[in-house]
RNA sequence: GGCGAGGUAGCAAAGUGGUAAUGCACUGGUCUGCAAAACCGGAAUGCGCGGGUUCGAUUCCCGCCCUCGCCUCCA
């Protein structure tokens, strides 16, 4: 195992080593669940997901955590808009997320902890704060971190260099009682608007700060100090930020080892925004005909530190990409006479070693490709083609793509009627008939099948 | 304005101090009555702009332009 992945917070490349033993501990800030993830998370999710495959792949285990936020102010809003307890509003959400994550083939984490659950964890990790000296209660019950009481406050996201837009520190109105505009709030008292939803605490009823149930949950599941912490570049500052600041003053560890952030996805160029309608679920794209292996392709296929730009045109190019995989892989598959497990990237390992150089994934599909392309599986000797398909199967596993069905079969399926008429298109083609024949090919064509000529026969495919 | 990440063929996207992967699209051939699919080939002549360093820069340095992100609860 020989994994270097760059840092946000050193912003170098560095080899992985876990902490202790052969455990890698990786926590991942997961969803809020107040409706359905877009594809822009799932890039998130996808790439820890390489990630943490790439380390299984090369021997190590992983502990993985990965949060639900299952309490904030959206998650509040929303459930009291749908007339639902918060619990069950976000349950419902939760098992949509699980069911796209599985639908992406991406692994579940090993604990996947919701904040609800952990209150009382948050609170212990408050009054730690407070008697340290890190925190203090305001008037009005709410907790607030003081941020001058971290020196290291800032590092993750260069602070020190940066000169806050004034704009920026224009005061929220909810959060009155701050010493200072750059505290964060740890707790959150009681309001109107919070409805049912709050929790009594030794500063009154409330409900915790969003930045605080990583901190909390990391504590519980990982320990002090763990190995990679990870999510979308947006979350850099402040919400990893405060993350260290509550961490390191709370506990005696240095949390994480290394911060592991990945870029957005750009739709057409551009960002991805509700109001310009270019904001995608995995349902949106599957009411589309795309399936969320060829989603999941497209979302790897962009180095995890660079925007990745979204496009209809790529998705189809992951579904040319995804069945020439497949084609080759049934080529190898045949000229070995059987599968064999995947112990090694074997021809593959060009590929394999880029995965290791920062994850980079496109490089490594080109790679994957150009090494089939100089094997030509289909004339290989099938020794030679065991070990490719080996090889193969490593990396893909490596990447988590599941090839396709090829798309030959499909006359089986047919309708009766559609049977029939390339029956009778066959016959006029026998007869030499061409005008028929190319007139009832456009028909089925039309109907949604695509006639294949073969010698003796023909053949259907489902179309669209 | 500050900080960060980017600008590579029609699209997407790797990579490198010395003739620029890969996938899609395009195109020639095989096959076919013609196609489709598949297979075997091919072309692109493309590294944002201007300087500098260098024998040589897309790659290093400087300046500029553009895009995206963050700038206090957005993956």
């Amino acid at each position: 195992m020989a994994l270097k992945l760059h840092d946000t917070l050193s912003r170098a490349e560095r080899l992985l080593q876990p902490l202790e033993g052969q455990t890698l501990k990786l926590y991942c800030c997961g969803p809020t669940v107040y409706g359905p993830a877009h594809i822009g998370n799932f890039r998130t999710f996808v790439l820890q997901d390489v990630f943490r495959r790439v380390i299984e792949q090369g021997g190590l285990a992983t502990l993985h955590v990965r949060n639900l936020t299952d309490v904030d102010d959206k998650t509040i809003r929303d459930s009291l808009k749908a007339g639902q307890p918060l619990a069950d509003f976000t349950r419902g959400w939760t098992d949509k997320f699980h069911a796209d994550c599985a639908a992406l083939n991406l692994l579940p984490p090993h604990f996947e902890p919701g904040a609800v659950a952990h209150i009382p964890h948050q609170i212990r990790m408050i009054e730690t704060l407070i008697a340290r000296g890190h925190a203090y209660a305001a008037a009005d019950g709410s907790v607030y971190f003081k941020v001058t009481s971290f020196p290291a406050y800032g590092r993750l996201s260069h602070l020190d260099e940066r000169e806050l837009k004034p704009a920026a520190a224009a005061t929220d109105s909810d959060e009155y009682g701050k010493d200072s505009v750059a505290d964060f709030a740890l707790w959150k008292s009681r309001k109107p608007e919070d409805g049912p939803n709050f929790w009594s605490s030794p500063w009154g009823e409330g409900r915790p700060g969003w930045h605080l149930e990583c901190s909390a949950m990391a504590l519980e599941y990982l320990g002090e100090d763990f190995d990679v912490h990870s999510g979308g570049v947006d979350l850099v500052f402040p919400h990893h930020e405060n993350e260290i600041a509550q961490s390191c003053c709370a506990t005696h560890g240095h949390f994480a080892r290394h911060w592991f952030h990945i870029a957005h996805l750009m739709v057409d160029g551009g960002k991805m925004s509700k109001s310009l309608g270019n904001l995608y679920t995995l349902d949106d794209l599957a009411r589309r005909g795309y399936t969320a292996a060829e989603t999941r392709y497209v979302l790897i296929n962009g180095h995890y530190r660079a925007p990745l730009n979204f496009t209809f045109h790529s998705l189809d190019a992951s579904r040319q990409a995804l069945q020439k995989l497949a084609r080759n892989e049934q080529a190898l598959r045949t000229a070995a006479g059987g599968t064999s497990a995947p112990a090694a990237p074997g021809p593959f390992a060009a590929a394999w070693a880029l995965l290791e150089d920062d994850l980079n994934v496109p490089g490594a599909l080109g790679e994957v490709f150009a090494t089939l392309n100089r094997l030509k599986p289909a004339g290989l000797p099938a020794e030679e083609a065991a070990a490719a398909l080996a090889g193969l199967h490593f990396l893909l596993a490596a990447l988590g793509l599941q090839l396709p069905e090829l798309r030959e079969e499909g006359t089986e399926a047919a309708p009766a009627e559609i049977l029939a008429l390339a029956e009778q298109r066959w016959q006029a083609k026998q007869a030499r008939d061409w005008a028929t024949a190319d007139t009832l090919r456009k028909s089925l064509e039309e109907a949604g099948w695509l006639v294949k000529d073969g010698k003796d026969g023909w053949q259907l495919t489902r179309w669209a």
